[in-house]
DNA sequence: CAGACATCAAACGTCTAACCTTTAGGCTGG
DNA sequence: CCAGCCTAAAGGTTAGACGTTTGATGTCTG
C-alpha cells in the first residue's frame, strides 16, 4: 500500500493508552475491580498476550493491582505510586524530609495565595477531628486526620500537578507519620503548627505560611534525630 | 504440601525487578541495547509472553525503549521519568514552574549545607561553559550547560532522592529552558542569578541560595506570562 | 569508485490454544 | 451457626507459529 507514512505504534501501547484513560475518566472508579482479561479481550479485540503487557505496565506503575485468581483492582489514579513507593525504599528518612519539606513549604505558600473559603473551612474540621482523635486516642484516626489535613493544603495550592504528586508519594509520607506516633514521648496535640499554617492561608500570608511549614518540619527532623 | 508459606510472587514480577537490577547496577549501561528476548528467555528461563511482561513494564516506565526490529535499550536508570513525562503533558507552564520552584529552592538550600569544593569548582566551569555557549552563538551547547548546573546543584545537595527527582523531570525542565530560549529579545546571560547561586553555595550562605533561586525563577515566570 | 537498489537475517509484535494455580463464594453437613 | 468441601471464574505460564520492521550486507549501475 502506498499510505502508512510511517510505523503504527505498537498495539499494547495502545491498550495501556485506553485502560489508563478509563481509570482517569472515572469509568473504573478507585478500588473498584474492572472487567476480566476475557471480557478486555474482545472488548478490546486483542489477544491475551498483549492485553496483559498493558495491564502489566499499569500495574507496574501503581495504578492497577492484579489478583490472581480474583481480578484487577484499581488502585491510584495517577501513575506515579509505584515508582514512588520503590524510590522510598532506597532512601533515608532524613533525605524524604528534606523533599517533603520542599513540595511542603511550596504547598503552603501557594495555598496561601489560591486558597477558598471553602479549603480553609475543611481545613478548620481537619484539624478539630485531628485534636479529637488525639484527644479520645485513637491513633488511626489522629494520623488520618493529619495526612488529610497536608492532602488538602495540597489541593488548596490550586496546583494539579503538586496535588497529584503529593497524592502519589503520599502513602509512604503517610508512613513516615505512623512512625513517628509509634515513638514514646510522641505528643500529636502540641504541635500547633497546623493551627498556625491554617491561620497563615486563611490572612494570605504567604511568608508566613512557609515559615510555619519550616518551623514545624525542622521541629520534626530534630526530634527524629536525637 | 506442606511448604509454601503462602503465595509466590509472579514469575513476570521477578523478571522485572532482575531487569531493573541489570540497569541499576550498570551491566547494562545507558543507552547500550540489552540481550534479545530470545538471550534473555534462556537466561532467565522464562517463556517469551512472561519476559514481555516484565520488559514492557519497565518501558512503560521510562527506563526501557522497545525497537520493534532493533531491539532493547536503557533509556533511564530511575523509573520515574515516564510518568513524568506523561504528567508534564497534562499541567501548564505556570504549574510546572511552580514545582519546579519547590524542589529547586530546597535544592539551592542543601547544596548550601553539604557542597563540597568539588562541586563548587565544577560549578562554576558550568558557568563560564556557559556565558562562552551564549557569546558564541551556540544555543545547544548553552542549554546543556545552563540545565548541567542546575542538575548539578541538586547533585551537591547531597540528597539522593532530591537529585534521582530532579533527574526524572529533567528532561521536562530541559525542554522548557529550551521553549524559553526561542522567544525572541531572551537573553540569555544578563540573569546573573546563576553566579549569585554559586556565591552564595560557596559561602554556605541557605537562606542567600534558597532566595536567589526564589527571584531567578519569579522573574522567569514573570517574562513566560508578560 | 561511489551511490542507489535488492536481499537477508535478526529482533520485536501479535495471535492461538492449551493447561496450571489461586481465589471467592456457594453448598453441604454437622 | 459454623466449618469444611467444592467448583466456577480469573489470573499465571507455556509453547509454537507467523507477520512486520529494521539494520546490515551485498550487488549492480553510472
Amino acid at each position: 500500500m502506498a499510505l502508512s507514512p510511517s510505523a503504527r505504534a505498537p498495539l499494547a501501547d495502545e491498550v495501556t493508552a485506553k485502560l489508563r484513560a478509563m481509570v482517569q475518566s472515572g469509568e473504573w472508579p478507585l478500588h473498584q475491580r474492572i472487567p476480566s482479561e476475557t471480557e478486555l479481550m474482545a472488548g478490546l479485540g486483542v489477544s491475551r498476550g498483549t492485553l496483559r503487557e498493558g495491564i502489566k505496565a499499569l500495574a507496574h506503575s501503581g495504578m492497577l493491582e492484579v489478583r490472581r485468581g480474583d481480578g484487577t483492582y484499581v488502585r491510584a489514579t495517577s501513575e506515579l505510586s509505584g515508582a514512588a513507593r520503590r524510590m522510598y525504599q532506597d532512601h533515608t528518612e532524613q533525605h524524604i524530609l528534606e523533599v517533603r519539606l520542599g513540595l511542603d513549604t511550596q504547598a503552603a505558600r501557594l495555598a496561601a495565595r489560591h486558597a477558598t473559603a471553602d479549603d480553609v473551612t475543611a481545613l478548620r474540621a481537619l484539624l478539630t477531628a485531628r485534636d479529637q482523635a488525639w484527644a479520645g486516642g485513637d491513633y488511626e484516626a489522629w494520623a488520618r486526620a493529619d495526612w488529610g489535613f497536608h492532602e488538602r493544603v495540597a489541593q488548596a495550592s490550586g496546583n494539579p500537578l503538586l496535588h497529584e504528586l503529593y497524592l502519589s508519594f503520599g502513602s509512604a509520607f503517610h508512613q513516615d507519620l505512623l512512625k513517628q506516633q509509634r515513638r514514646p514521648g510522641f505528643d500529636g496535640r502540641p504541635h500547633e503548627g497546623h493551627d498556625h499554617l491554617a491561620d497563615a492561608i486563611e490572612a494570605r500570608d504567604e511568608d508566613a505560611a512557609a515559615a510555619t511549614v519550616d518551623r514545624n518540619l525542622n521541629s520534626c527532623a530534630e526530634w527524629l534525630a536525637g
